[in-house]
DNA sequence: CGTTGCTATGCAACTGGTTGCATAGCAGGA
DNA sequence: TCCTGCTATGCAACCAGTTGCATAGCAACG
């Protein structure tokens, strides 16, 4: 499990509510990790009880009251030691995969408007990270020349990278896919 | 859910026993799809006894006897009517961008062989699908001539083909990764 | 003044998935 | 003969994640 990790570095990044944890988990680290509020509240307490992370009360003015959570020393070295052992490549589940083999045995023609909408989410998705690079990354390039740079926002940069990497690979697929259905006609 | 929908497509491509799929789910459906003999198992049942697949007994010789699953006409139907509705596009988990983004925290030049180690396995994977293909595609291009071509065949090779697409996304940002780690020395 | 909507937190019930363990047939080698 | 190992199936307990619902403060709008 990796959402008490996933909870950990952002608190890192930023501390933050649980609130902010889910709203932050529905962007940036929500691409390739996602949680709910639900989730994320309950994790949240139990790695209070376990000293992982302390929890501050804010007093806000036009909203309600929230608790402010940071990483504690304990949090910090479960991350350590969690980053330190290895861990199985992800598993994956691509739904539209299991639908497209089995469209086979049903029309594949009415596949298309379903792998187009999701063409467009990952269109959709990809010009997302290009603005965030962009904006947050401006003129930089793989190789800079700065001497030590900064850990945290270059392996930031990194990963985001790798969200546009899979999303422009998924979108090239995705026409691959398209003109396969395309070759057969409606009915089966 | 799709694991129901996953097997009934395998089921249908090829009858098997709970075993059989267990086997099938290691590789070329696991690669999109992963589950365990104990949910196969548990899936399998729930399924015959919602009438969407028919168990027949086959006796063997040289090992126990195994119960052969194939796809009712209700199986068929829910399949079928899954096709058609829409899903979501998956949300994905990568472990890995937790941890890189996390080594900003620790000390990033310790990721280098675990990012090394996830890149052996992207490389065997990649090799084994060109293997693959090579075995049960071969001399095939992606516009091929045919009239009225095999779907069954098609769709499994173009989902094939993602599967390849992925690795090389992959390998190609690992060594990004590789890259980014390097710049960092050892030590926080 | 009531409604809508955003911030902020939480409980309870359920479902899906994992882990550990158990059983049994049979083959082949030590 | 016993042990290992592969085929084949399954139970029980647990854990992670989802869904539905509830509450409450406060602002802005009509």
């Amino acid at each position: 499990m990796a959402l008490e990790h996933a909870i950990l570095v952002s608190l890192l990044e930023k501390p933050g509510s649980g609130y902010e944890l889910a709203r932050r988990f529905e962007r940036s680290i929500g691409y390739f990790w996602t949680a709910t509020h639900q989730q994320i509240y309950r994790v949240l307490k139990r790695m209070e009880t376990d000293g992982w992370v302390a929890a501050r009360e804010v007093p806000q003015q036009g909203r309600p009251d929230k608790k402010e959570y940071s990483v504690a020393d304990l949090g910090q070295a479960a991350l350590s030691s969690w980053l330190h052992e290895p861990i199985e490549p992800e598993s994956v589940r691509h739904d539209l995969a299991v639908k497209i083999r089995g469209a086979a045995f049903d029309d594949p023609a009415a596949l298309v408007r379903e792998v187009e909408r999701h063409r467009q989410v990952h269109t959709d998705r990809l010009a997302h990270y290009l603005a965030g690079e962009e904006r947050d990354f401006p003129g930089e390039y793989p190789a800079g020349a700065g001497v030590e740079p900064d850990a945290e926002r270059e392996l930031q940069h990194v990963v985001l990278r790798g969200g546009i990497a899979y999303e422009r690979m998924m979108i090239a697929w995705l026409d691959d896919v398209l003109t396969t259905l395309r070759r057969f006609g409606p009915g089966r």
